[in-house]
DNA sequence: CCGCCGAAGTGGTCAATACCACTTTCCCCG
DNA sequence: CGGGGAAAGTGGTATTGACCACTTCGGCGG
């Protein structure tokens, strides 16, 4: 290090292997792993000192840290000091596979495959999913599960190509992003809309409640990063053992 | 054109001083100013050039910018521009009062004041509040329009020391938020639970939906910038005509 | 005529630096 | 011994300068 005034650092493109997108995520991670050290309520190192440690600059830090407080995991107190926070009950909507938000919710997160098909797309899922009627897509059900007892029933619509060889045992164990992950499909933005419903006398029967029972129900467009439609997902949440919480944060302006 | 003349108002702490309260801020008002000269699809000037013309630093008017994009009102185009974003059905869930939220859903707000008490707190509301049993708080319950019919029904807790000489009729036309800012109080976070219900025949009645129609259940604490309670409000949304749609985003990792 | 390719322009990321606002601490003065 | 106030440390904002990744578009060669 030392002066190094020659700031063309590089060090992005060059790095051998795998893609080490961007900076700022490379201190989210480092921050990650040391979150696992801490307490709830101890204080991180100042931002000076830990962007002199990481060798990154203290904006890059920041913003890492930005996304740690967004999502609730740090805490802010001008003039004080970051802290780590009380973890949330309930956390952000904003990205949740299922996996990811049961752990969250301290639950251990299951599931059972109910149906698994390959069939033409038809009008609907293909508009949804921008694919022609007749291209052929995966209907995979799946009642998921919230340390052992029925949380949800998903119904999931992928076009066949993305995932040429998905048999149903290979979403027993796993996550499905991770599925997806593995074969190159990077996962950009996507459209969630959520409205209340009842159960049907089958959703009762399959989540264990009475029938008419209110529930959620969500309707997930996932694209990649280039924007193309991924998977289309419905799925019917109880809503006695399933709610959402959320933050409200005072407008930017 | 139109596009809702909503004006400069706003500005939270208004310090009648000579500096600005951050220039991002500055920087936002003249974009939103900007925005309305321009349709649906317009580019914004470059970011260089935009940065030039304001008189700001690059970064600053990114951070402006940002905050634009993550509304919803924006959008950005790596390598080709930023654009003026289609606007939303559904806005993402922060902030929302009702009055903003059915502006921006476009649709015209109305209300009407059901019942208005001033009684003890009580155990469950006054720990809510972070107040005593025997304090007295207003109960406010109010209909919710959207033009012109009904959209939910309102019942908010407040204790009657932050506003002490409001009256039924304040309520009628103007946004509470509005009230309470020109009483000095600053809102800060809040807390939002959503979960999924039905309409009680009493619910169903104001609302003109059937009796055990699917149907949001918020609710909201309020809290001001110093974090303590400001308002207690359960709401009901009737199913059928309301829902929440949302923009997932790739985590930060 | 079409296609390829590169230059120009755009947003995306990062560094180094400076100053401000706020909190905490602790020393000095009363 | 107690209280006030400065100093130090922290997060918050802003600037300048640079390079990277992507899109667009036009010129050039096939």
């Amino acid at each position: 290090m030392g002066t190094t005034a020659r700031g063309t650092g590089g060090l992005r493109s060059g790095d051998g292997g795998k893609t080490a997108p961007t900076k700022r995520r490379a201190v989210r991670r480092e921050l990650l792993a040391m979150l696992d050290g801490l307490e709830v309520g101890d204080a991180l190192p100042s931002e000076r000192r830990l962007a002199e440690e990481l060798g990154v600059s203290r904006l890059t830090l920041r913003a890492a840290i930005d996304g740690l407080v967004a999502e609730g995991r740090l805490e802010r107190r001008h003039g004080s000091g970051t802290y780590v926070a009380e973890p949330r009950i309930a956390v952000p909507l904003t990205m949740t596979s299922f996996t990811e938000d049961m752990i969250r919710r301290g639950m251990k997160p299951g599931g059972r495959v109910l149906s698994f098909r390959v069939e033409a797309a038809g009008a609907r899922i293909g508009r949804k999913l921008s694919l022609s009627p007749v291209e052929e897509v995966f209907t995979i059900r799946r009642l998921r599960l919230a340390d052992g007892s029925p949380m949800a029933i998903e119904t999931l619509h992928m076009a066949r190509a993305l995932l040429p060889g998905l048999r149903r045992e290979d979403l027993e164990g796993r996550s499905f992003y991770e599925l997806l992950r593995e074969h190159g499909v990077v996962l950009g933005t996507g459209t969630e809309t959520i409205e209340p419903t009842v159960t049907t006398p089958e959703e009762a029967e399959l989540l264990g409640v009475p029938v008419h029972a209110p529930a959620f129900l969500f309707e997930r467009l996932t694209r990649d990063d280039r924007g193309s439609p991924v998977e289309f997902v419905r799925s019917v949440y109880r809503g006695d053992r399933y709610r959402l919480e959320l933050e409200l944060r005072p407008p930017g302006d």
